[in-house]
DNA sequence: TAGGCCATCTGGTCCT
DNA sequence: AGGACCAGATGGCCTA
């Protein structure tokens, strides 16, 4: 086999190779289709070779363009995915603070052992209350100090003062909550209104009871 | 089996 | 460009 014929043998095996993804190359080589083959070999001869060969620099420039936009999309694709696993990955452990964060609600909130996990939206709802219902207490019992103060029951107000700030409200332990207290705050019902005025009322008065009958007074 | 809850994925938007 | 946040979609699990 002559130099030639090895290179135009070269060339049709690139041909072949690029043909698959490349429409334009056939029109290129449609001289010599249907297939480089025997018959290509006297096509490149028989022609004037010059032309030939520019076509053939020009055809393999866009070729090496192409096989770089293809390798490019590859690459893009790649990127693409590879973004994706790591905005997953962010976002399942954003999630997973935001639990954990919810689980330090639970945990600081009057709930029993026995009782079910709160849920997401019950936890939200039960911590708003609950703050709500401790100012309301706090007011309270700022309220009767007060009214103490000013009757001038001096032993009565530091003696209050001393326990009474004491008292742990949010214990399940205290002795003027049970489970059915702490159940109404948070027990079945509509989810729009889960925990009802009434509900907080009673919660309320059961924990201005707790604060008025504790060993304080 | 339907409905509720949850975890995860995904694409869009906004911000740095 | 990359990260944070958000909301919708989806599928799994559990319970009444």
């Amino acid at each position: 086999m002559s130099p030639k014929t090895e290179n135009i043998h070269n060339r049709s095996e690139r041909y072949v190779y690029y043909d698959v993804s490349d429409e334009e190359d056939h029109s290129l080589s449609l001289p010599c289709s249907p297939a480089p083959s025997a018959g290509s070999e006297g096509c490149l001869v028989r022609e004037n070779f010059p032309l030939t060969d520019s076509r053939e620099l020009q055809s393999k420039r866009q070729k090496g363009r192409r096989r770089s936009q293809v390798k490019n999309e590859v690459t893009v694709i790649k990127q693409k995915k590879n973004r994706r696993i790591k905005a997953n990955d962010r976002e399942r452990n954003r999630m997973h603070n935001l639990n954990s964060a919810l689980d330090a609600l639970r945990s600081v909130l009057p709930t029993f052992p026995d009782d079910a996990k709160l849920t997401k939206i019950e936890t939200l709802r039960f911590a708003h209350n609950y703050i709500w219902a401790l100012s309301e207490t706090l007011r309270m019992a700022d309220h009767s100090l007060f009214n103490m103060a000013q009757e001038g029951m001096t032993d009565s107000f530091e003696k209050f003062s001393k326990t009474c700030l004491m008292v742990d409200l949010s214990s399940p332990n205290s002795s003027c909550s049970s489970s059915s207290d702490w159940d109404s705050l948070y027990s079945p019902g509509s989810q729009s209104s889960r925990y009802s005025a009434t509900d907080m009322d009673d919660f309320i008065s059961q924990s201005s009871s707790c604060l008025r009958y504790t060993d304080c007074c």
